[in-house]
DNA sequence: AAAGATAATATGTACGCACATAATATTTCT
DNA sequence: AGAAATATTATGTGCGTACATATTATCTTT
């Protein structure tokens, strides 16, 4: 890369990448500083920072005010997952979507989902489980508790006709949430709904999200034997 | 928020959010463009740009040139997830790391290698399969070839005491690559490695990585039975 | 020599301006 | 009317300057 390019931050990112890529800044290494760099490339600060910035938070590089900017010393890929809606998501693979409210009671929470959003053992909460299909078929079983006291709106949505995961995306959008990813093998419940056997193996998904303090839902959703999520780095 | 208190990009941000959070603007809303909303919160266009670029690529905004600036319809969230070296994995949990090669082989590869990498079937590989231990308990199961074409540096490699995941994210650079989650129930090999019972819930990541269009490698990570992979939204 | 004050410095961010680019709206031409 | 050319517009980006902030290095004081 010579001054005589057209610049663009994107340019100097790729350039950066090269350079750790074929090592020419190793893991570790101090790198140039902005300054030096803009005038390398032939380029202004601004725009060598930009792309530093990105690379920092694509996790190639460490940087620190004062102390300059490292190769990362081990580095973290972050992988970038999309959470659609489940329709998109079926609809998105070219098959055709269709939902099942399968059990919907307003009454107090088990201790578990208490822990996991931080609500008294009394809480008044929606507790629904539902199903998604793919082409006819169970895709994914969703087992799910709502706060009536964060979302009193849940008690009005039409739940045989739109999940419980897309009103609440529509409704009440959140701050803040988490999701663990895993592996159980289908009980004799789970294997019925899904229209598989028991002990087969499932992937889960567990999300719980926040608005701010407060617990909105907590939901365990259990994906058909086969189902693969797919990220790329 | 008024012209007064001192800006910054995240207060835009945060501001910017609490509006679409409260609904003020609603999903598939046309929001002010960047110069109105500068004034309005008295700061300059590049300011504003920042901060909606940001949320654009967090999934709450789609932007469009000419058309303006929209709230997501579907807001897609996305999930951050950190890939660390296992060993900064298990660290990182307090648990003491250890790690066994189990096999290592130079062969052609099997068909579905093949395909993942897009390599021919006459291809000279390395087969290493390793155990990485946490607390002297199994932690995880690796299976994976790599190209010696790619990389032949992987033959010097001391695989007895580095793990080829780490030699390779330190050597072996990668510029994509892709990673499937998914949940399988142990044969009865995994079982044995892992020191668990056959059909037992196993978490399973599938990794393959390129430089350019060159396959480098291609693994199957099979994690013990409780597993959980974490990631916040 | 240890502790505290002070200076130096690389990154972080704000701003205003200019121009590029993509998408849309409008006008002109057939 | 329909197609093609042209104008308009909101976002995308680059640049230079200025100042903020975190951190490290240096100097001063006890």
């Amino acid at each position: 890369m010579n001054s005589l390019e057209q610049q663009s931050w994107q340019s100097v990112h790729d350039e950066v990448l090269r350079r750790i890529h074929t090592r020419v800044w190793k893991p570790g290494d101090l790198i140039p500083k902005e300054v030096e760099l803009a005038e390398q490339l032939g380029c202004a600060r601004a725009t060598v920072n930009r792309a530093l910035r990105e690379l920092a938070s694509e996790g190639f590089l460490d940087r620190r005010r004062r102390a300059g900017t490292r190769v990362a010393a081990h580095p973290v890929r972050r992988a970038k997952l999309d959470i659609p809606v489940i329709r998109l998501e079926i609809e998105g693979r070219g098959q055709k979507y269709a939902y099942a409210l399968l059990f919907s009671e307003r009454r107090t929470p088990p201790p578990e989902i208490c822990a996991n959003l931080g609500v008294t053992s009394e809480s008044d909460m929606l507790h629904i489980t539902s199903l998604h299909l793919a082409d006819g078929k169970p895709f994914m079983y969703e087992d799910r508790w709502v706060s009536i006291a964060a979302t009193p709106a849940i008690l009005k949505a039409d739940l045989d006709n739109i999940s419980a995961n897309e009103w609440l995306v529509l409704h009440a959008p959140y701050t803040r949430g988490d999701i663990y990813f895993s592996a159980i093998t289908a009980s004799e419940e789970e294997a019925k709904v899904l229209r598989t056997e028991p002990g087969m193996p499932l992937f889960m998904m567990e999300r719980t999200t926040w608005e701010d303090q407060t617990g909105i839902t907590s939901a365990r959703l259990l994906f058909a034997p086969g189902y693969r999520k797919h990220s790329a780095i």
